[in-house]
DNA sequence: TTGAAAGCGATACCAG
DNA sequence: CTGGTATCGCTTTCAA
């Protein structure tokens, strides 16, 4: 009876080494041993150990073998997003899962929502748990909450937006010059009244397309024009509205640079409304899904998100490995991706 | 010199308990009763302790604290999506990472790619790592693998898919329902050749969305018509194809229930391709952003990936606050938009 | 109200 | 090659 009870026991909690030990009659030392694959062990005794584990279904606990070794690593790293649903920023998740599951490293993710305060509260919780390290998207008001994590002296790799400490890693992709480019690339096609539609002026990519918009036209000696200029649009509703105010001036724009992906399908909902998507040239910041089923097809500036995860999780990592260098900053191109709508000639 | 170099190491290596301890003057249980709130001590001490906690930037670690808890709990969960990057896996993951932090969870996040070999090597990462629970899409072929949780008695809830274990809860959406409910949808509008372009038949959800379809036609009266069938469809590409083919034959399909987002896509692009947009019906399952951007606006079969997420999250933490009843089997409807691409009438 | 000692599950170090 | 003992950072138990 009492031996019944016991096995079933046993099998609700997890069999320690201890008890693996005791089932091949060899010490706690000699299991971990042959748990962690350490050389040195008689192939009898590691045999005895291996039936043991396999009886009492044994499963190594990560956690406590962290907390004693000698590194203080506990394989795991910290994902801070915006919000792990959003395109961009599961596709960074996703690549930076890849780089982290060659380290046998666990990723933990989170999103902030843009909210500093909520970025706070999780790098605490991170630190709290011990992660090696941190990648962060990080909100347009990051304040001291990720110091947190740095001063537990782990590495920290920003990602999409620059570095706030002047010591971490960042890895961005080159707005300035992406929007550049499209201006460019619709000038060529004779268009000279381009009109900018742009997120929050407060955000630091927004910003910088911006730049990219004003430096764009420079490049093609065209005058910058505010009444073409609208910023702070938050969804897709307001780029539409703006769109149609734009439409309706007295001298309208002949091509229209998107700054976002909902603001570009809020400018494409009213050029379609009003009947006017093959007549204006459109050029999107940010690549989506299914923008060459529209039509016309939607020419974009495209980001690689990939990349810059695949990179932030390769800079940490380095990091890890011991790269005391001083802080890299890297910027990954875009890239022009034609496919109809920018290249609408001016009329 | 030497206090300087100790200022630094105590910098560098997270402040312990202990050291608060002798910094406060006080027993290392004291220290942890301040930190974990725990009533009955003095206002004088707990004073002294939080100063000590500020000087020290003291962080509580929290694997250590898990480890020698009774409960034995790690506050963290698992989650085997499919993909991370893929939109329904990340709007099931936001939702549960949102249900989550209320229960100050945190959530390890991996992608299987539908690999069952995959999902067991993470599940067994999980195990080692003692995850409260798990939350899984199983893959096609899931096998024994999900076990190594199981004999741990953690709770495993399976989403998106039926569970593979008898005494597991489940989550899914009424594929069958919805499909039955495109089909009546689209023969109410006259339509009598609907044909269905599905997915690897071995999928769960495909087949019993090709159930829902077979369904539907006798609901509405119908033959089903096998040439009108083309399942395995695994790209774009493939759905595109396979549309061309079916728009080819001598007595083309008036509608097409399209049985997945790429799928959907693949018959647009076919559609548009032929010019016949306009003049052939389709119900896509599965939404997707811009759906209703498409000329015509494409109608869809929504399924509500947050809810499903969320009762899943809800599923799993009841079972770790003790819940004993037998398995629950969730089903979330589903939901018809009519967006335009449905409502074609039958010529 | 406070603290000393034992222990969570595992690794490190050093002796046999 | 093998194992005893101290220890990781914290909670638990129990005595003061």
């Amino acid at each position: 009876m009492t031996t019944l009870a016991d096995t079933n026991d046993m099998a609700r909690r997890p069999a320690t080494m201890k008890e693996v030990a005791a089932l091949a009659g060899v010490s706690i030392k000699t299991v971990s041993r042959v748990i962690n694959q350490e050389p040195g062990v008689s192939p009898e005794l590691a045999e005895r150990v291996n039936n043991a584990v396999r009886l009492l279904d044994y499963r190594h606990n990560t956690t406590a073998s962290n907390l004693r070794r000698a590194d203080q690593r506990t394989a795991t790293i910290g994902l801070l997003l915006d919000d792990v649903a959003n395109p961009f920023s599961s596709a960074l998740h996703r690549a930076i899962e890849d780089v982290a599951r060659q380290h046998d490293t666990l990723v933990f993710a989170g999103s902030s929502d843009d909210d500093a305060s909520r970025e706070e509260k999780m790098a605490l919780t991170l630190a709290s748990r011990r992660v090696d390290g941190l990648i962060v998207v990080p909100t347009s008001q990051s304040r001291s909450g990720l110091l947190h994590i740095k001063r537990l002296e782990r590495p920290i790799v920003f990602v999409d937006r620059p570095a706030i400490f002047h010591d971490a890693d960042s890895v961005t992709v080159d707005n300035r010059a992406g929007a550049c480019t499209a201006i460019c690339h619709m000038a060529a096609y004779g268009h000279r009244r381009i009109a900018f539609l742009g997120d929050l002026g407060t955000l630091w990519t927004a910003a910088e397309r911006y730049l990219g918009y004003v430096e764009g036209l420079a490049t093609a000696g065209l005058q910058l024009d505010q009444r073409l200029v609208h910023q702070n649009l938050r969804s897709i509703a307001a780029a539409e509205q703006a769109t149609l105010g734009l439409l309706a001036e007295q001298q309208p724009p002949t091509a229209l640079f998107t700054g976002q992906n909902l603001i570009t399908i809020g400018a494409i909902h009213a050029l379609q409304s009003r009947g006017l998507q093959h007549r204006i040239a459109v050029v999107g910041f940010d690549d989506f899904l299914l923008a060459d089923l529209l039509d016309p097809r939607v020419s974009v500036i495209a980001q690689q998100p990939a990349t810059l995860g695949r990179v932030a999780a390769e800079l940490l990592f380095a990091r890890l490995d011991g790269d005391r260098a001083s802080a890299h900053h890297i910027v990954v191109p875009t890239q022009l991706i034609p496919r109809g709508s920018g290249e609408i000639p001016a009329p």
